[in-house]
Order: structure tokens, then C-alpha cells, then sequence
DNA sequence: TATTGTTATACTCTATAACTATA
DNA sequence: TATAGTTATAGAGTATAACAATA
């Protein structure tokens, strides 16, 4: 496929979509990791639109749901978002009635976070769906394949034997 | 750990980031592609921001090198990047003087792109450091760990088979 | 002096839709 | 009428840095 590719711009032949080499790129995480995101938004959004969920916004509220009094920071550390980001997102929830921050005495430089009343019941609501989803995100790789997939994941990110 | 982690919040222990309990959110492929995508791309800087060139930008100018002429709407499709976006992208590249657009006469609504002289300058001034770094990407895993996760991501892209 | 969260600002990426030219 | 690319506009996500409160 590499020669014909090639050749066929050599002889001005227009390439179609299927044929494009992609040469070294093709072998690359941060490539295919992109192409797989884009790809999984895509299915996310075919399957949940009609939720109003995003992916982000229930996995914040999952996590404080598994961690009642997590601290902000802790919590945008795990995630890999900014704390000033987790900030937004945190208010948001907020004024949304989804979260509530609670300011310890012994540290009052730390907010500790959990859900309130409407927030479990968002959780609960959602949970079922949301996690369902996850385990047909992988549909065009056998079970094993999949699990081998997410487990070379995390041991690429390290959270090996984490929770 | 599960257990753990909740009888700590329940007990009113602050949480430490290692201990956050993730649930099944951290089987999901999309979290951990996010999460991956994040590691990568601090690799990325860490490693090459002194070349002044983003991951992006590279894979585009090399996809052009290895397929000159290619369409701009094939190379859009390809790349998953939107054909709107597509137009700023090349636009700037040719302000830079890497990029040429040329109109067959044949079909003059199609745009075919190459490389200038300076744009293949600049692929073959920063694939050695560039692609060197794609190996370099999977340090956490062994050689064959690497060899199938990026199999199982393009198989879960159906990508499988082409170049 | 270091940590935690907040605010303000800006930039990148991307989405959408309307538009032009061409087929 | 359909296709390819362009333009304009807006929004989400994120980065950075300065800041306040607390330790």
C-alpha cells in the first residue's frame, strides 16, 4: 500500500481518503489517542445526546460521589484538570445545586467537596446509562481485546493497582 | 482499596490523590484516553518544545510529504480534523511558505496540497527528532506491551490494514 | 515561605452555519 | 442539486499569572 499510495501522486492520480499514507504517524500514541477520543466522543454523543450529559460532567460527579469530602484538589490532581479550571467547573456545579464545598476548620485553606441531595440523585439517575455506555465503547474489539486495551492504558498512565 | 477509600471519607480522613477511588470510570476507554492524550502531550513539551513545533502541525505537513497532491478534504477526513478547520490550518502554513495550494483544471473545486522547498526543509529538518520521539512515547510499557496497544487502538479505529 | 483555591485574561481547538464557486 | 472549500462567529477547554487567605 505504501508504493501505490505514492505512486498514484506521482502519476497525478487524486488520492481518495482509504489510501492516504499516513507513514510513521500511523505507529503513534499521541496520534492514535487523538483519532480514539474524537472517535469515542463521537459514539458517546450518538448514543447519549439526549441524556444532556457530558462525559466530563458525570465523571466529576461520579468521583465525588465514590470520595464524599474529596478535596478540590486532590480531585483536579486525579482528573488532570487544572485546579483553576476545577474551580469553574466546581462553581458551576454549585449554582446548579449538584455540589456542595465545605471549608474545614482544622484547614481552612482547602474545600472539601460532596454531593448534595439533587447531586446523588443526578448520580443515581445517570449512573446507569453513563456506565453502561462504557462497556459498549469497545464493540469493535473482542472482550479480551478490550480488557487488555484498558489494562495497557493504565499501565501506561501508572494507575496500575490504584482503585 | 474500595472499601478503604469510602470508610476514609466516611471517617472523615482527607483523601490523599492516590488513594481517590475512581470506580468504574477508571475501566472506561474514554477517561483513560483523555487522561493518556494529557500524559502524552507533556511528554511532548517536555521533550521537543525547544523545536518549536506542535505535534499537530508536524503530522499534517508529513502527511502532505508522504502524499503530495493529496486533497484537502481527503487530508481533512483522514486526520479527523473539520474541513472549516482544515482551511485555517493550510492557510497558515502557506503564509509560513510550507504549504503550496494548487487548483487542478480538471475539477476546480478541489485544492491539492504539497509541500514548497521549505516545507520539506522543515519535515526533514525535524522527522528524525520527531518520529525518534514516537518510540520514545511508551517508555512505561515493554516493547511488545507498546507494539499492541497502538495494534488495538487502530483496531479500534478500523484502521487496521492501511498504511 | 509554601499551600490552596480564586480571579482575570487570553489562546487553541473545534463546531456550526451561511456563503461562493464549481460540477 | 450536490460537492469542495471558505468565511464568520461562537463556544468549550485549557493555560498562565497574579492574587488572597491560610498554614
Amino acid at each position: 500500500m505504501t508504493a501505490t499510495a505514492t505512486q498514484d501522486q506521482a502519476a497525478g492520480v487524486p488520492d481518495e481518503v482509504g489510501s492516504l499514507e499516513l507513514g510513521q504517524i500511523g505507529q503513534s500514541l499521541g496520534f492514535l489517542l487523538r483519532l480514539s477520543q474524537i472517535e469515542i466522543f463521537e459514539m458517546f454523543y450518538r448514543a447519549l445526546s439526549r441524556y444532556d450529559m457530558k462525559p466530563g460532567e458525570f465523571s466529576i460527579l461520579y468521583v465525588i460521589h465514590l470520595n464524599p469530602g474529596v478535596r478540590q484538589g486532590a480531585l483536579a490532581e486525579r482528573l488532570m484538570i487544572k485546579r483553576a479550571h476545577m474551580t469553574k467547573l466546581i462553581r458551576l456545579y454549585e449554582g446548579r445545586g449538584l455540589v456542595a464545598r465545605t471549608i474545614p476548620e482544622d484547614n481552612r485553606r482547602t474545600v472539601h467537596l460532596h454531593l448534595t441531595d439533587e447531586g446523588e440523585r443526578f448520580v443515581s439517575e445517570n449512573a446507569r446509562v453513563f456506565l453502561g455506555y462504557i462497556h459498549q465503547e469497545t464493540d469493535r474489539l473482542t472482550p479480551a481485546e478490550a480488557d487488555e486495551l484498558t489494562r495497557l492504558l493504565r499501565k501506561f498512565l501508572g494507575l496500575e493497582g490504584t482503585p
